[in-house]
DNA sequence: TAGATTGTTAATCGATTAACAATC
DNA sequence: TAGATTGTTAATCGATTAACAATC
């Protein structure tokens, strides 16, 4: 039974079921069990289950899950039904590269516009898409789009997430190294090329028997 | 008392009070309160000082913490004693922008070598490191990292990641949107950009008022 | 000393997982 | 029916946080 809440490491793992799934149904695969989705997700069985219990979604003992059932099931819960609008703000080397990213428009995700404040960038388009002076975001002729991608340099991100919650956007992903302050009611997410690097040096240098350094006093 | 074993939660986290760290050094703070540190970091002042006594690093009671010898004692706990080098393969749209990436090199993390399968890339050069095929990954002459990228589409990551592992990388940051399969002793973590925005979707259309759609049964 | 702030305790909360009754 | 696999329980584990004694 449930369906009430859905706890925050369980909404994480939707996608990645979702993707197994969608990759289940392309290789004409129409049940799963959990101890197979759980084997291609990269988590434990007793997880899949769990997770899947929140949803509310069933499966059928003894058989398992319906691939196409499921699928639907999880697009549902993460509202993924129409394509959703993004965003992207700072056209660098980072926001090019999210501005052509194939993967986005392949998973229903569509960039209705592109924005920085280089003269010699705004007037052109990537991808097709034109780009504009940051400061048309929100204007009554600019794409209304709910979810923006902050591709700036770290100190002016928050300045672009302030203007993106004027311009009506409730969920922001940030890729600046700076902690964002935004209203309640907004989402943010951050991927953090730097930190992840340094999270991964520290696994790796302790994997090799080193011990963690810094040496203690007693 | 500590520096034994630090939580993985904590780990996360210390990457995000150096950048504030040296922040704060650059404007001229000398020492810096819990309650300052956790402001700056978006998180709780317990949290800090629980995270930094899993250092063995004490502050001064009444006083604060050293911002230098934090410094210094955070970037020792997560190995960043001198230059890492990475290694990138995939030279597409996100592979271009990570060699490119400026944030790499002013962290301490130097871009060793750079992979491709495309003839008209390798021979090139990206931001002044060549361009190697993929099949030099490892090769004596090659350029010896630690830690490596994954930016290719997803149905050859399993084959780039293995290589990885041959080459002596045990350290992988996967853009990939697949589950990868190493031995142990091989860190991996992944950003997948698609993943994020489904995820900010989901918390979006929550905040909005609207249900978590998927209907309970009773 | 008085004020400030740490380091640690202990309570709480959320996430994970093994185990198994339910049931297809 | 026998075999398989779910959904749920309950135990465990790790992370968070308020509170406060220790102490600068």
């Amino acid at each position: 039974m449930n369906t009430r809440h859905i706890p925050d490491a369980t909404v994480g793992r939707l996608p990645v079921y979702l993707r197994v799934l969608l990759e289940l149904a392309a290789s004409g695969n129409a049940t799963v069990s959990s101890e197979q989705l759980a084997e291609l997700s990269g988590v434990n069985a007793a997880k899949v289950r769990k997770d899947l219990s929140h949803l509310g979604s069933y499966g059928t003992r003894g058989v398992g899950y319906d691939v196409d059932y499921l699928r639907y099931e999880i697009s549902a819960a993460l509202g993924l039904a129409d394509d959703a609008a993004i965003v992207i703000v700072g056209l660098g080397n980072l926001g090019r590269a999210l501005a052509n990213h194939a993967g986005f428009r392949e998973r229903g995700f569509k960039v209705a516009a592109v924005y920085d404040v280089d003269p010699a960038k705004v007037g052109t388009s990537m991808d097709g898409v034109p780009v504009r002076h940051l400061d048309d975001l929100g204007a009554s002729d600019s794409p209304v789009a709910s979810i923006g991608l902050i591709a700036v340099p770290a100190d002016s991100a928050q300045e672009v997430a302030n203007r993106m919650v004027a311009a009506g956007i409730t969920a922001i992903l940030n890729f600046a190294p700076v902690v964002l302050t935004v209203p309640d009611g907004v989402a943010v997410r951050k991927v953090d090329l730097t930190l992840e690097l340094q999270v991964l040096n520290f696994y790796q240098q302790r994997h090799r028997g080193g011990s963690p350094v810094v040496t203690e006093s007693a």
